[in-house]
DNA sequence: GCGCAAATAT
DNA sequence: TATATTTGCG
């Protein structure tokens, strides 16, 4: 997702000035003259001069660098390509005497952010530093990007593979490595012309290509950026949204704050206050919450009105009834009010799980369900909002229902079970209820 | 911008 | 295949 304008907020404590800058440069006089010039601007510079020292230093993150500047050079240019490789996370940019355009492609693709041609000028070092904001935005709102790691959901559109490298009619279908960058093969190599260089596929070591699929099924991706390289808009396929537990407590509780009729998606979404999510994505959900109420609300209202909460009698008891329901528990979704209980059909997927637990506010056995994030989901972890830990939602559950017996139970505490009732009427010497002899 | 229904993804 | 989610359209 792009930041829009609406949620962009001000990056406040921007390190202005101390912007940390790994330089890796292996000519001395050079190295210190880019480096001088670094100074100048208020960068704190790191120099090395040999490719090992500086991905150590990127790999144990010595100095938490916020950009890198590596050079590559005709000679060796592997020992480059692979800091490109460990500094996945840090916004690296490649200086370079070389001319070669697929040196300055493949550096592009292995997640290179900029490719300055030296010698260097005072303008190419000073905007450096938007590499590192363009980085901290990005990974912020990459954090609503579901499975990232699956590049099958990041890009899918096969129009769109116009790549670069077709573009430079090459026949190739490139892959987009995980987290989004490039992984070149052989054949982008062969077909990419190159008369400055020697390209080695040594130096692409961890492309592996025996991972492509062999039934012609390989799906073609974008390289990071090349929309802005063929022209083409940046149309990426819609993410879906991951709707945990707490992401759909926040949505009926404003659904629930607005009431049915104000309840519409641009309010709720509003309401819900989470980045990321869109009015359609809300109008979606605000589909299916409607379609789940009115299938579900007849049934409900056939049932024996004296049965508040859906069977506690039954055999099955145990089993969970996730409901699109009352917000008022945090992280557990609660039954529906006495007087039209919701209930669900078990064999519905829901985004919670249950999990046996020893005892509920009345002493019975009772399950409790636990928010479940799917750990795949990268748009499930950046759209959770206020975790909190089950045993707390646990306990703020019973002790609420403790302390508000005429309120709905939270799903997952079971009502006093007949017999309970009973024994505790009798207990207190009341011997019968006009309901005792109407028990299954 | 809304809500329904078709299309698409998982 | 079923169902959840997205997309298209009135």
């Amino acid at each position: 997702m792009v930041l829009s304008a609406e949620n962009f907020v001000a990056w406040n404590d921007f390190p202005k000035g101390l912007l940390k800058v790994l330089l890796m440069e292996k000519d001395e006089s050079s190295a210190l003259e880019t480096k001088s010039k670094l100074e100048e601007m208020d960068y704190k510079v790191s120099l090395y001069h040999n490719e090992e020292d500086a991905m150590e230093a990127v790999s144990k993150q010595v100095d938490n660098f916020h950009v890198a500047i590596v050079e590559v050079t005709s000679s060796d240019h592997c020992g480059s390509f692979k800091i490109l490789e460990i500094a996945q996370d840090l916004p690296t940019i490649v200086i370079s005497n070389v001319q070669c355009l697929n040196t300055m492609m493949k550096c592009i693709a292995l997640g290179a952010a900029e490719f300055l041609q030296k010698p260097l000028s005072e303008d190419k070092l000073r905007s450096i530093w938007q590499h590192a904001v363009h980085k901290a935005f990005n990974a912020k709102s990459l954090k609503l990007i579901k499975d990232q790691n699956n590049p099958e959901t990041t890009e899918k559109d096969e129009d769109e593979a116009a790549t670069v490298t077709d573009r430079l009619s090459a026949p190739s279908t490139p892959q987009l490595e995980q987290g989004g960058r490039f992984q070149p093969d052989e054949e982008f190599q062969e077909t990419t012309n190159c008369s400055a260089l020697p390209c080695s596929s040594s130096c692409l070591h961890s492309a592996d290509n025996s991972q492509s699929d062999s039934d012609g099924q390989r799906k073609k991706k974008l390289l990071p950026n090349s929309s802005s390289l063929n022209g083409a808009r940046n149309r990426r396929k819609k993410i879906k949204v991951d709707w945990t537990a707490e992401l759909h407590r926040r949505f009926v509780q404003a659904v629930e704050q607005l009431g049915a009729e104000q309840a519409i998606p641009s309010k709720i979404l509003q309401l819900m206050q989470v980045e990321g999510l869109t009015r359609h994505n809300v109008a979606s959900h605000l589909q299916k919450y409607r379609m789940q109420k009115r299938h579900v609300l007849p049934k409900d209202e056939d049932r024996n009105p004296i049965m508040a909460y859906p069977s506690p009698f039954h055999p099955h008891s145990a089993q969970m009834y996730p409901v699109w329901g009352h917000p008022s528990y945090h992280g557990v979704q609660i039954w529906g009010t006495p007087t039209r209980g919701l209930w669900h059909p078990p064999t519905q997927t829901w985004p919670w799980k249950s999990y046996p637990l020893v005892a509920d506010a009345w002493g019975c056995p009772v399950r409790v369900q636990y928010a479940m994030s799917s750990p795949r989901s990268v748009m499930g972890s950046g759209l959770e909002v206020g975790g909190e830990r089950n045993e707390e939602v646990i306990d703020r559950a019973v002790r609420e229902a403790m302390s508000k017996p005429w309120l709905p139970l939270p799903l997952g505490l079971k009502p006093p079970s007949t017999d309970a009732v009973l024994a505790e009427l009798h207990r207190v010497g009341i011997a019968g209820t006009p309901f005792t002899d109407r028990r299954p």
